[in-house]
DNA sequence: GCCAATAAATGAACATGTTCATTTATGCAA
DNA sequence: TTGCATAAATGAACATGTTCATTTATTGGC
């Protein structure tokens, strides 16, 4: 080839490098397509090298098993939700506000992929092994952290008033988000407003608590 | 046979009915033992049949798939559990304790095998295929029935004091169940006292709520 | 430019879940 | 008891996830 000493497009990277990257993008591409029109269980991996255009046990050199190929695929779309969630936080508003607010673009893109989003939460489920496990389990505790954060500006202000420490309160919400998720894709057709009307229903009697109240 | 005419220990069942009971049992001892031994993923169906004494196809006639397999094991576990459960909940006592109560058997069973509880928690997730997920469920449902009627009790003696639905309460909770159960699981070494520790912890935050409180 | 060292890609071979046509066992009526 | 009908059991055949010895591509030093 005549371009050996030429500067490519991005100098700082080789071609070894390149090539790696290429080859990862088709992959997710071809996983993600596959795993959309036919679920999981039902993709093999031998569709998704194909589609791919790579060989079959090239796939398990970016992913360490075909659980892993999910979550390639899940955490760039991870990332790019937790921007937008981080962004779209009304400061200042009610608590409950500022938590829906911060799961809505999650429901939303996973009202467009329900059977992936099931699939995606059963995998999921104590994930630590795969090589994507790290960047996927880092992103949670990023939202966690978030959640945690909300929490502290709220009692800090008054909008919420509770002695328990931020990070267990987050923990719980995240926790009830997740429950709220699982029961809401348990439904036939889950809807965006549905699924976000009854996670607010939650975080409301969760602020509201069970009571009875205690004399002050 | 002699004894073709002879009335059985249990006259009413016929040799196809016994033999069908008696393999069923085998099949469940040999699929526990080797869950227990070697988690989900590392029991292969062959070594289940070879253990159960029966071939490898005859798996498949008492459970849809590999992942059934683990539901046939557990489903008789759940009944006992939720006998014990539903009759340890001492009356009149607070609510968080008889919540607290009503889960203890589950922490007991479950700090005894984390592991094959963790595959459990994965693989019950969106379970609804297998010819034994219908009992599963019920199972399911009965107790967040059983935690509804608490809630109801405890609201109508003024224990509680929520103008929430029952229903709607006892599914919170339950989530918070099963959030805190797979943090728990999540641990290196689970136990039980510190995973009921964790659960009474949040159900105090949700009864007391995140306030602030309204003027009422 | 050439060569050795290293990284990446490959697909045949293997392991294991699942199916299903065939065989065996059981129930039942004559 | 015999014979037919039905249920259950069987394991070879197949489908698909995963490994790994071999091949191919890239890099860096001379």
């Amino acid at each position: 080839m005549a371009d050996t000493d030429i500067p490519d497009s991005d100098a700082t990277v080789g071609q070894r490098e390149r090539n790696k990257a290429e080859k990862r993008h088709r992959i997710e591409e071809a996983a993600l397509a596959l795993f959309r029109e036919k679920g999981y269980d039902g993709t093999t991996t031998r569709e998704i090298a194909r589609r791919a255009g790579v060989a079959l046990g090239t796939l398990f050199t970016y992913a360490s098993d075909k659980r892993d190929l999910l979550f390639l695929v899940y955490n760039d779309r991870q990332d790019e939700l937790r921007r937008e969630a981080f962004g779209s936080i009304p400061e200042g508003a009610p608590f409950a506000d500022q938590i829906v607010a911060l799961f809505d673009p999650f429901y939303t893109h996973f009202a467009k992929e329900p059977g992936f989003t099931r699939d995606l939460l059963r995998e999921l489920t104590f994930y630590t092994d795969g090589v994507q496990a790290p960047r996927f389990q880092e992103g949670r505790l990023s939202i966690v952290a978030r959640i945690r954060e909300l929490v502290e500006d709220a009692v800090a202000d008054g909008r919420l008033s509770t002695p328990e420490a931020p990070r267990l309160i987050a923990e719980m919400i995240f926790g009830l988000y997740q429950s709220e998720l699982r029961r809401w894709l348990a439904g036939d057709k889950p809807s965006k407003p549905g699924g976000l009307a009854a996670l607010r229903r939650v975080l409301d009697i969760l602020i509201a608590g069970l009571g009875p109240r205690d004399a002050d």
